[in-house]
This record gives C-alpha cells, sequence and structure tokens, in this order.
RNA sequence: GCACCCGUAGCUCAGCUGGAUAGAGCGCUGCCCUCCGAAGGCAGAGGUCAGAGGUUCGAAUCCUCUCGGGUGCGCCA
C-alpha cells in the first residue's frame, strides 16, 4: 500500500476523468486544516477556471463518486470549492501498521533510480576547512544516503583541490625554508623518503605565507608557477612532495569529516584527471573545438539567446598550463570511462554557478557528457552578523576543527549538568554521547535552512540544544526507546494499534509524510525538506506522550496500541535521523 | 554595466505545481514534574509577507517597475 495522499489521489484523479476533467486535478494533499480535516483536494477550483464551470458544482460531482471509499470516513465541499476530508479509522491503523512492519518505515523507492557520481569538490589541501565546508560536507552527505537509501547508485567522491598554483606555492616555500630537503634535487629522480617532511601545521602555515607573499610579488609568484608547470611535466621529487602534502592533508580532513558522520566512496582530486590532459587538449584542438585567443586556448560556450556574457572555457592559459576548467573536463571524461555514470552532481557553494555553466556547456560540446546530465547542487554561503561570510572576532575565517571543539565542549557540559546522566554510565559513553550531540547539533542546524540561499551563522544558535534542534530530536528519539525498554522490562508487549485520539491521529498523519518529504527532497536535493519531515513527527510524538499515558496505561488493549504506535514512531525517526547522519545513543 | 539569488513576527528561518484565519524555533507572559526522561508539554501576545502597479474568483507565491542586501562576470581554484 502506498502513502495516503497517493492512494486518495488516485481516487481522485479517476473522479475528474470520469467527468471529463484532466486527472492532473485530483491531486490531494495534507490539510492546511488539520482541524477541520486529515486531506484536502483543491483541484475543482483550478478545473472551474479551465471548463468554465461553478466549482462547487464540480466539487459536488467529485465528492459524490470518491465518497463510497472506505478509506474515506467523511467528506465535504467547502468554501469556494475545497473538498475536505477524513481518513477512515481503520484506514490510518493499517497504514501506520504497514510503516511499523516496513523496513522503508513508510518511504518508497524512486521510481526512477540511477547511478550517479556525487562530487564534494572543495576541501583543499593544505588549507583547513573552514564553517563554509560545513555545508557542502552534510548537504552532500545528507543526500548520499538519501539517494542510495531511495534505490539509487552513488560514488562520491571527496574531490580534493590538490592541483594548481597553490601546491606551486607549497612547494616553493618549502623550499624556501628547508632548501636541503631531496625533493628538491633536480638531478634526484628517487627514491624518496616514506615519512612526510611536513605536517599538517606546517601546510597551514607555509601555504599563506606563500600566498601572501606572491601577491606584492611578481618574481616570487613566478616561481610557484614554474614550479606548478615542472610538477605536471612529471619531476620526481615534486610529485613525491606532492604525495606527501595530500597524504597529510587527507589524515587531517578525515579527523572533520569524521566528526560530521560524512564518508566517500573516493578521495580522489584534481590531480588524478591531470594524466589525461595532454591528449585531451590534443583531441580537442584536432577536432577544431578549441580556438587560439590571446595566447590561450579557449572553447567557447556562449549560444544565442544568452541574457548574460557567457566567458569562454580556459583550456590552456598563455602560458601553455593547464587551469581548473580543464581539469574539471578532464575529470568528467575520466569519470565517464572509469564509472559510466547516469548523473553527475556536483555540491559546491552557488558563487560557483557560473564556472560549472561554463564547464557543463564545453563537457557537450566536446561530446563527454551532455549537459543536461551534469548537475550543480549549489548551496549559500555562511554568513555573520554582518551579511558577509562569517569571520571570526578576531576577523580571521573559524576553522571547522574549532567549531567541533567548541559543539563537543559544549555538549559535554550540558550532559554533565544537574547529573542528567545515569551513574552507572562510563566515562567512555559520556564522552561518546557527547559527540553524537555535537554532531546532531551541527548537522541539523546547517541542514534546516534551504540550500539555495544564505543564512545567518549564530555560534548560539549552533550551540543550542533547545527548541527545534538536533539535540532535541535525540531527545525524543532516544526517550521514545527508553520507554519500550522500561515497557518490554514490564512484559508489556505492543499490540494492534488503534486511533482513539486526535494525538494518535496527528501522529499516523506525520508518519504517513515520510515518503512524500523523502522523493521530494530526492526531487529538489533539498535536505531542509527531511529536516522539516523529521521535527514534525518528533513534535507530533512529542505532542501524543505528553497528552496520553503509555506504559503506564492500565487498559492492556489501549497500552499495547499505544506501544504499538511507539514502535512505529521510533522505527521512522531513527531511519528519518539516520539520513540526516545524524546517530541517536541509546541513552543520554 | 550585465546576469543570478534574496527581502515573511523583535531575532533565525519554513511556507509544496497560486487557494481557506501566513507557520516553526529562539526571546517574551502565564501554566504543567508525589504520574512513562522538563534537552519536554500546554496556552498567550507578536506579521502593511520591502514598496508600487498588474494577471486572477483568489497572490507571500506568477508578471513589470522601484528600493534595499548578497553573489558572479578568461589566463587563482
Amino acid at each position: 500500500m502506498g502513502h495516503l495522499s497517493a492512494e486518495l489521489s488516485a481516487v481522485f484523479q479517476a473522479a475528474f476523468e470520469a467527468i471529463g476533467l484532466d486527472r492532473t486535478f485530483g491531486s490531494v494533499r495534507r490539510s492546511d486544516k488539520p482541524e477541520m480535516a486529515d486531506f484536502q483536494c483543491n483541484g475543482a477550483m483550478a478545473a472551474a477556471k479551465s471548463a468554465k464551470r461553478n466549482p462547487r458544482e464540480i466539487a459536488s460531482e467529485i465528492v459524490a463518486r470518491v465518497a463510497d471509499e472506505p478509506m474515506i470516513s467523511a467528506i465535504e465541499v467547502a468554501g469556494p470549492g475545497f473538498i475536505n476530508l477524513r481518513i477512515a479509522d481503520a484506514k490510518l491503523s493499517a497504514r501506520v501498521e504497514d510503516i511499523r512492519a516496513e523496513d522503508m518505515a513508510g518511504a518508497e523507492p524512486a521510481p526512477d533510480p540511477i547511478k550517479l557520481i556525487l562530487d564534494f569538490g572543495g576541501a583543499n589541501v593544505a588549507k583547513p576547512m573552514h564553517v563554509g565546508h560545513l555545508r557542502t560536507a552534510v548537504i552532500g552527505d545528507t543526500l548520499q544516503r538519501l539517494f542510495r537509501f531511495l534505490g539509487d547508485t552513488v560514488i562520491s567522491d571527496v574531490h580534493l583541490g590538490d592541483w594548481g598554483l597553490q601546491m606551486g606555492h607549497l612547494i616553493t616555500e618549502l623550499q624556501d625554508e628547508q632548501p636541503d630537503l631531496p625533493y628538491f634535487d633536480i638531478k634526484n629522480t628517487g627514491p624518496f623518503p616514506a615519512e612526510a617532511p611536513v605536517s599538517i601545521e606546517d601546510l597551514s602555515r607555509l601555504y599563506p605565507q606563500a600566498s601572501a607573499k606572491a601577491k606584492g610579488d611578481p618574481d616570487r609568484n613566478m616561481r610557484s608557477q614554474k614550479a606548478v608547470a615542472e610538477l605536471q611535466a612529471g619531476r620526481p621529487g615534486y610529485r613525491a612532495l606532492l604525495d606527501h602534502f595530500v597524504a597529510v592533508s587527507i589524515d587531517e580532513l578525515k579527523i572533520d569529516y569524521g566528526f560530521l558522520g560524512v564518508s566517500f566512496d573516493l578521495w580522489k582530486g584534481e590531480k588524478d584527471a591531470e594524466p589525461l590532459i595532454p591528449d585531451m587538449v590534443a583531441d580537442i584542438k584536432a577536432r577544431g573545438l578549441a580556438i587560439e585567443d590571446a595566447g590561450a586556448w579557449i572553447i567557447p560556450v556562449e549560444r544565442e539567446g544568452d541574457t548574460k556574457t557567457f566567458p569562454p572555457l580556459m583550456l590552456v592559459n598563455s602560458r601553455g598550463a593547464s587551469m581548473y576548467h580543464t581539469s574539471d573536463l578532464a575529470t568528467i571524461l575520466d569519470r565517464v570511462r572509469t564509472y559510466g555514470p547516469d548523473r553527475m552532481v556536483y555540491v559546491v557553494d552557488q558563487r560557483q554557478a557560473l564556472h560549472f555553466e561554463q564547464v557543463f556547456r564545453a563537457s557537450e560540446i566536446v561530446g563527454y557528457m551532455a549537459e543536461e546530465k551534469l548537475e550543480h547542487i549549489g548551496f549559500g554561503t555562511v554568513n555573520g552578523p554582518d551579511g558577509k561570510p562569517f569571520k571570526t572576532r578576531e576577523g580571521g575565517t573559524l576553522r571547522l576543527g574549532d567549531l567541533t571543539d567548541m559543539a563537543l565542549e559544549a555538549a559535554t557540559r550540558k550532559i554533565e549538568e544537574g547529573g542528567r546522566l545515569a551513574d552507572d554510565i562510563g566515562q567512555d559513553e559520556r564522552a561518546r554521547i557527547a559527540e553524537l550531540v555535537a554532531r546532531a547539533a551541527l548537522r541539523f542546524a546547517d541542514l534546516q535552512n534551504t540550500r539555495t540561499t544564505n543564512y545567518v551563522f549564530n555560534l548560539d544558535t549552533f550551540m543550542s540544544f533547545e527548541g527545534k534542534t538536533g539535540p532535541y530530536l535525540l531527545y525524543q528519539a532516544v526517550r521514545i526507546k527508553s520507554l519500550l525498554r522500561k515497557a518490554a522490562a514490564e512484559g508489556n508487549v505492543a499490540g494492534v494499534i488503534r486511533i482513539d485520539s486526535d494525538k494518535e491521529r496527528a501522529v499516523v498523519l506525520a508518519l504517513d509524510g515520510f515518503a512524500n518529504a523523502l522523493l521530494q527532497a530526492r526531487d529538489k536535493r533539498m535536505p531542509h525538506l527531511m529536516c522539516e519531515h523529521v521535527y514534525g513527527l518528533a513534535q507530533a510524538f512529542a505532542a501524543f506522550y505528553g497528552a496520553h499515558p503509555i506504559a503506564s496505561e492500565p487498559d492492556d488493549e489501549t497500552r499495547a496500541s499505544r506501544l504499538g504506535l511507539c514502535e512505529a514512531v521510533a522505527h521512522q525517526l531513527y531511519i528519518g535521523l539516520d539520513l540526516l547522519g545524524i546517530e541517536a545513543p541509546d541513552r543520554m
């Protein structure tokens, strides 16, 4: 059985068709007014417009055709032509029993599963992650969990920024500090030491240092560019250094990603497509798809009907070097050959929109992958109170590692406050709980914002454990689990679920919305829709919990029914939280 | 200059392909732990949906303009 709005829509669509109107008018959705109805259909009013008929008349005809449906217990026309209806209690019981029993807890697989590559393009070698990187990490990770849950095949790639001028900066700056390292001896072709010559602290110091020098000193900048050219040409010492830089950075990145519960199938980077570039460029030139312009080779991508100027894709710059455009294009080629995906999606800052449009158009032009199969999932910036990208009070960027440390500290404090935890919980478990609470807080705080808009980052909001937060969700989940555990210990088992009250009805209707929420979130790539659903479910449960005794209910059948409802909620809530990358502890 | 995004309660944000009295959280005012976990629940105050036109039976939602904020626009990535 499908979710209720889908089943109802099917019934209403047939009714509209039967009276000669377009079936799309039969779409049924949850009621805006829960006190009046469970579901509503507004199609009669829209149909009236195109059919030039009275909307209430149409609504009445539809009602007459669907009124006998056993799943509908009450139905009426209201206002200008709304159709309001209530679901029969027996139907709600059957629905919630299914949700309790199904592996997907009421969700439905995607109708059109695909194989896709998810590119988290962002994290840079040698540059520590900052608050802005939180977004790509948690949005991308949540989408990968969602896609997989609904049946898609996902290959996720962290896609490090490990190529280009920044690597030249690192190499030359390190040479200035430690000129005697074997990597700088041009005659040395290896093998080189297995141990890295630098730590992550060294790297995060060297890069800004070099970058600052190069800004005011063209010669210094040229040295870095030359180093990149040599790297590109395969100079062994430089290659070995690059590998060290990447390895050291990955170790560091894994700490932050690990804390957030984010994982990747591939730890590739821009440099992995680099070997394909010479042949790729030669081929594109040979096919006459690139033209020479001011000493550079470009692929024009503007087209008829563009409302803005479209800069060309820069394939080779005037100094003969490839650019980030080039490696992105080569990466597409690499992935098409290696994985043959149906789609490729990039979870990257909205500010890169033009860049991706250029690359996607170029990909179509050179025939690697059709533009329509390439997708940029952009997101807004994380701003401070001044509306500009977030800075610390000192004016620097806030490192993601510092943010997670603060969250962990706050969670630890919260846990210990007032002896909240049972005494028999040991230190290890306390540390684990604090980590899960901090992760829940961070992930939910970011994910609940609409993906595409900028939002204001407020440390207090992020650390808050009350209200619409990750910890609230954990609290509800843990409380249900605790309740069920106690009931089981007392020998009270769940039974057939009945609908005896408005609160119970509201819980079941909330549970029923899971399928739609997930399918919508997938279609639109909007994780906040999942947040809304999970939070709404938790709220509905909290209201139910507050209004009725459950484990302490004296009547056996009623108690069994309510325990059953708790089981259904727990089942879906834990799955929903997992999709958001939020793990609930057993106790907290 | 051109293009894209945004402007909803004191603050941070939802608002599904236009639909009924615009919803949450925080903050504020009251209640509720001798009773299943108070990181909770219940109730209340609080909105010219930036502004002005237009389309429509109906607009926060669609169109136009204005104001205000953000972002991007070939040799960094």
